[in-house]
DNA sequence: GAAATCAATGTAAGCGCTTGCATAATCAAT
DNA sequence: ATTGATTATGCAAGCGCTTACATTGATTTC
């Protein structure tokens, strides 16, 4: 039994089962190597003692982890939930743990979360977007850590990414807009400092407009964090201006929501006198009333699929290959026409 | 420089700066232990070479790893978010990094997570509510490691816990519908086997219901998974039965979500032909139309008074003390008094 | 100026595991 | 039986760090 405060080691197990370390450890890792006789012995030692091995010392010893490190932005909200579960979900079935930290969208919070989750042994990385400082980059490299970008797509970025276009969606609803009738238009956009997804996005709507002989100048562009409460504060601030716009598109469901909540209070009707629309498509998109005209993202494939890359990295598989998921706008109730159709 | 391809070690930071690997060790650690100017010439050393220390090589030595794990049932909605975010918040001003997973509502899945947190290291654990297997307790028993409960409040469980009474809290809020005239009450409940949160509101509700005359016997219960679309589901059932409830009692804002959604699909109007409530206030309770009718729980406070106490307990300066805090009724447009208030 | 004291640094023993290599056991073939 | 080929197991060297203890050198005290 030895001292039942302390949590047995592969020593203990050996003397236990009368073998040495190396037998116990083979018994582990790689069954067959063992003969069957001996090798029950040792697994039933195993269980009467409730052995776990120490992971840091098989990491340690065999500088592979099977865990793989996720840095969010932020959990505050479910913008990333749907993705990463599923990329857990894969991650489990290829026998890898995940572990998420975030970033709260901080880039020296992510450097430091990064250098925990590699110093931690992290066999490969998910992060978000491509945008952070060259040095993370290098240590990257340095401690040869593979490391996949997620909901962002840049075909010849530093890192190959499992996203989708930013740019090309955000056009895409935006086209859907003018195609409404819609000349006058808003945004409100997430940060884009070191965003480059936000950023894509404005861009996006700047080039929607321009290739519709709109002036991306006229068009004021609120930017402010990912938050129904910043939302409604822009959508007001927007409301206020003059000419007011017909239509406010929103770099995220989050801000469209904020908008539309905004908007209920002050007795604005959407879309009749105002259209509101999304990013992400979020459950809340589809919850609110009215719901949310947005774009729609693969966030489960988009999981899947960055997992499946992810693991062949690490496995030495894949060098890397870059993927671009569809978008596609839902058209809902908050995109209308504009109210004075006929001017 | 040594191989580039190759992490330096302590020993390379050591020979750069021309000293011991324990003075670097210490120049890290303890700094006051090493005079100044050796320290500058180390951490010269260590700046040049890009040095991180490794983790696994840390935990293996010093038997401690500054690191807190959690595991939350779902990332898949914002129930956890806020308050997992205010205990990751506290953890960092306190030195320590939070790891997080998911167990997917499975205690299977949970077993093995807290096996993966603790195998690595983890000082200390945070896990949501009381029930799981005995064995899981035995473990951490064995492995000395300290786990606080939170979301749940039970004064002399087996772990000691920061939450609030769930039970207290629906039986509060049931009174607020009794008050307002309903007699025919039903509840949509959270799955109950293995989780003695959702299980202590549908006794708060049944415990409500008899203090005031009512019989808990013909009230509906129905049991489904937290998810907007269990919620209409199971609001759609309730609307068929006879008699039709007046009010509906959701488990959790998600589910009150998905009901109300469902009642703006079927035409039913909220709160005038029937009321519905939620519980945890989450943001997406304020943001629907209309707005929910919900139990007020202090997440963030919750999630610092957690981080709190668990890092005391990690310290050994604190055996654990539970907190019991204080949930609201948070009156919004959902419940109204029931529709033939005159019958 | 020698002894005693104290601060700064070095030495080296682990921490619990994996794994290359050496050794022992087994088996088939002569 | 003997040999050689195979397979199963043991030995022991790390992995990169922390830390008790030993050593050194500087400073104080009488």
């Amino acid at each position: 039994m030895s001292d039942s405060r302390t949590a047995p080691t592969l020593n203990d197990v050996a003397r236990e089962a009368g073998v040495s370390t190396a037998t116990v450890s083979r018994c582990l890792n790689a069954p067959d190597k063992v003969v069957e006789k001996t090798r029950i012995r040792v697994l039933k030692a195993v269980d009467r003692l409730g052995y776990t091995p120490n992971f840091a010392a098989q990491v340690m010893a065999a500088k592979r982890s099977f865990t793989i490190g996720a840095i969010i932005p932020t959990m505050d909200n479910a913008i990333f939930a749907r993705g990463l579960q599923a990329f857990q979900d894969e991650l489990r079935d290829r026998g890898y743990t995940l572990l998420v930290s975030s970033s709260v969208y901080s880039p020296e919070i992510e450097q430091e979360q990064i250098r925990a989750l590699v110093a931690r042994g992290a066999d490969g990385l998910l992060l978000i977007g491509h945008d952070r400082p060259k040095e993370v980059y290098d240590y990257l490299d340095q401690h040869q850590v593979p490391a996949l970008v997620a909901w962002s797509h840049l075909p010849d970025a530093l890192l190959p990414s499992v996203g989708f276009d930013n740019h090309g969606a955000l056009r895409g609803i935006t086209e859907k807009v003018i195609d409404m009738g819609h000349r006058n238009i808003a945004m409100i956009s997430g940060v884009t400092k070191g965003n480059d997804r936000a950023r894509d996005r404005v861009k996006g709507l700047r080039d929607a407009l321009r290739e519709n002989g709109l002036d991306p100048e006229q068009t004021t562009v609120i930017e402010t964090s990912y938050d129904i409460e910043q939302g409604a504060l822009a959508f007001r601030d927007l409301m206020a201006s003059t000419p007011r716009p017909t239509a406010i598109i929103c770099g995220n469901d989050v801000l469209a929501v904020g908008a539309i909540r905004e908007a209920h209070k002050l007795g604005i009707a959407v879309p009749d006198e105002v259209s509101i629309t999304g990013f992400d498509d979020m459950e809340l998109a589809n919850v609110v009333t009215p719901s949310v005209t947005t774009v729609h993202v693969p966030h489960r494939e988009m999981g899947r699929k960055a997992a499946r890359e992810l693991t062949e990295m690490v496995a030495g598989t894949s060098k890397g290959r870059s993927t671009c998921l569809d978008t596609s706008v839902v058209m809902r109730e908050s995109l209308g026409p504009p109210p004075s159709q006929a001017r």
